[in-house]
DNA sequence: CGGAGGTTTGAAGACATTCAAGCCTAGTGG
DNA sequence: CCACTAGGCTTGAATGTCTTCAAACCTCCG
């Protein structure tokens, strides 16, 4: 599939999996094709990414070769941030995704608008951490579905473009608990599973309920 | 104990205990006894604080009652981020504990320090995320103690000022659990503990071993 | 049609929680 | 100065949950 007809079927894709609108100073878009590596660990880092559309993942591979994923990016998120002059994490295109390399300038407006960014991403790592800390692993994949309810703007629909290993990575639980849980819940009438990528929730009083996003 | 007590003292206390030496615009100092709030959740935000000795848990609490440690601030560390009008998390002093006041200026260079402190507060979220997402607990405590070990500059002696439930809602596990932990860590011969809250680290690199810390 | 990778499901075992009891220590009041 | 108390810490036993290993399934693609 070219880039071209990636723009032409835009209009037919969830909202964020779409493509993004952009204004200025463009750099080159880059596509990655599934399972390709954007950056690695280890390796400099410095420029910030924007996805246009697609997924990413973000993680790290410890020594003895296990997983941990950290967090998910979407079409007009910003990812690659480094207080560090190495990348500590890899990055990954999930299914095809198309990104851009920022330039973010060094003004105040733009330290500003950039001081912005990080704090949503520390947001959401922070309520990433929250569900972690959970005993239950229900909990933490509720949480993880109002979450990516919340970023895509659909209570009902949810698109989870990731293998079933990846989710279990983000929330340090096995591949094959990610699939009881969501037959746990699908057998409690709180969600449907029209297609293994896709999730319905019936019930997302009861979602929020079980994960930990209510304060107290 | 007064204040000026405080100073007195303060070359006997451990590194990352001591009072923090300031330079400019200094705000007044608030004393904070043993377990009393800094602000609460849904208090209105804005400021930021750092600690000038002593050490403060910063966390959340849930609509049923159970409790989440994201972090813990020591002499010298800012707190206080947030992306939103209103705190998300709590702040207390664990034991006594001395906070100011910061107004960072809104110029460039203010910026620039500010989102270089974001990102080091960020990096240290990010850490404790794949620390949690972890199965084993003991991979767990022993990231976290290293992280102890690593911010107080002393790979042999780790001060705990926090009670076990503390490290335990930290670590997202039982406080009885922590001990047992501690138990284990000891029989294996790679700490020692001449008292609560103290930790000896007669073995870094096992212990560096047992976390996760190191990348593949 | 056949194969490969991802997903579901089952059974056994490992591990953490919970509940309950005892311990230790610092602080209090006699 | 010492006994006493309260809170935090440790330890044990039972229960429940998640992981691991194994096998079967399903679906997309060559």
């Amino acid at each position: 599939m070219t880039l071209e007809a990636q723009s032409q079927t835009a209009g037919t894709w969830p909202v964020a999996f779409r493509p993004y609108q952009t204004n200025q100073h463009q750099s080159a878009l880059s596509v990655y094709r599934a399972n390709s590596e954007i950056f690695g660990q280890g390796e400099p880092s410095g420029a910030l990414y924007r996805v246009e559309f697609g997924c990413v993942r973000i993680g790290r591979v410890t020594a003895d070769g296990r997983r941990q994923l950290c967090g998910f990016s979407f079409a007009g998120e910003v990812f690659g941030w480094e207080s560090d002059e190495e990348h500590r994490f890899f990055a990954e295109a999930v299914g095809e995704t198309g990104v851009r390399v920022l330039r973010p300038g060094r003004d105040a407006e733009a330290s500003q608008k950039l001081l912005s960014l990080v704090l949503t991403s520390m947001r959401r790592i922070q309520e990433h951490l929250l569900a972690l800390g959970g005993t239950k692993v229900d909990e933490r994949f509720a949480d993880f579905l109002c979450e990516m309810a919340e970023r895509q703007g659909d209570d009902c629909l949810v698109r989870l473009p990731m293998p079933r290993s990846d989710i279990g990575d983000y929330l340090g639980v096995s591949f094959e608990t990610v699939s009881r849980i969501l037959r746990r819940l699908k057998e409690r009438g709180i969600i449907r599973i029209p297609d293994t990528h896709s999730v319905q929730i019936l019930d997302y009083e009861s979602l929020l309920e079980i994960s930990r996003r209510k304060l107290s």
